[in-house]
DNA sequence: GTGATTGCAAATCTTTTGCACTAAA
DNA sequence: TTTAGTGCAAAAGATTTGCAATCAC
């Protein structure tokens, strides 16, 4: 009867059954953290963190694993910004990021702000995967 | 008399003085290591192997120190394609980069190949630092 | 000389791995 | 049952740091 903001459990397991994994505790609790409500860039450091938080016994392995079960599913991005931290991004739509160097934080650049002409074809014998763009902010 | 097609050995002595770097013997062999003739990408692990193969003897720290000394004085740009490894390119013209997945190798884009729209106006209180477009590769 | 720079080795930090254990189907 | 998934602790990399020795000026 109740209608929260939240995404139903139920859209949660689906979208990890569509997406070949197999919904174990662990994956559902991430699952429903990650992708709950409004989207998010997060590393696996604080991702772990969260899940220790809300009483979800995970280990940091699993998390790692996690995070890249689930870019391979497409259901997350994965950005890097600096050598050797990755941020995961929960927004699939194509947008761009600016990357704050003094506070280490990665947010959404407003869609339609930059604007990426068309791209090239790309070299023989690839396939583009992706494009990344950072604006990268000081100050 | 011999006119090589090195850059000669005063103007990178040059660069470095005018970057406010005292010229030490490695930091002159790694700056004609580094820009001597064509573009490069390259990874504080290749440079220190390059040095050793030229019987310049550097520490990996010096390493490190110096790509992020040139960094910081405007001589390199630093490129991050994957968690846990950094790219430095002597490429300084605003450019963009393709990078190849399967060999995790870093190239130039041909410039004009993939346009981008004016920059939007920083949010308050930064500015904008550089801006990286990276088309992913696979295959 | 004096302060900047270097080398070395140890420390740090993120991410991955191997393998026994557990849980989903 | 059977196989995929998990946890743990150790390993693997890349990068950084502390400090004594060395070098440019």
């Amino acid at each position: 009867m109740t209608m929260t903001t939240h995404r139903p459990f139920s859209q949660v397991l689906d979208r990890l059954r569509s997406a070949g994994l197999r919904p174990t505790r662990q994956r559902l609790a991430l699952a429903k953290l990650l992708f709950d409500g409004c989207d998010r860039h997060i590393t696996a450091e604080q991702l772990h963190g969260e899940a220790l938080t809300g009483n979800i016994r995970v280990s940091l392995a699993t998390i790692y694993n996690s995070l890249h079960q689930f870019t391979d599913a497409g259901l997350l991005r994965e950005i890097v910004v600096d050598a050797g931290r990755s941020y995961f991004d929960t927004n699939m739509s194509e947008h761009h990021h600016y990357f704050f160097e003094s506070t280490g934080r990665l947010e959404d650049i407003p869609p339609g702000l930059v604007t990426l002409g068309p791209l090239p074809a790309p070299p023989e014998g690839t396939t583009i995967r992706g494009v990344d763009v950072i604006v990268r902010l000081a100050g």
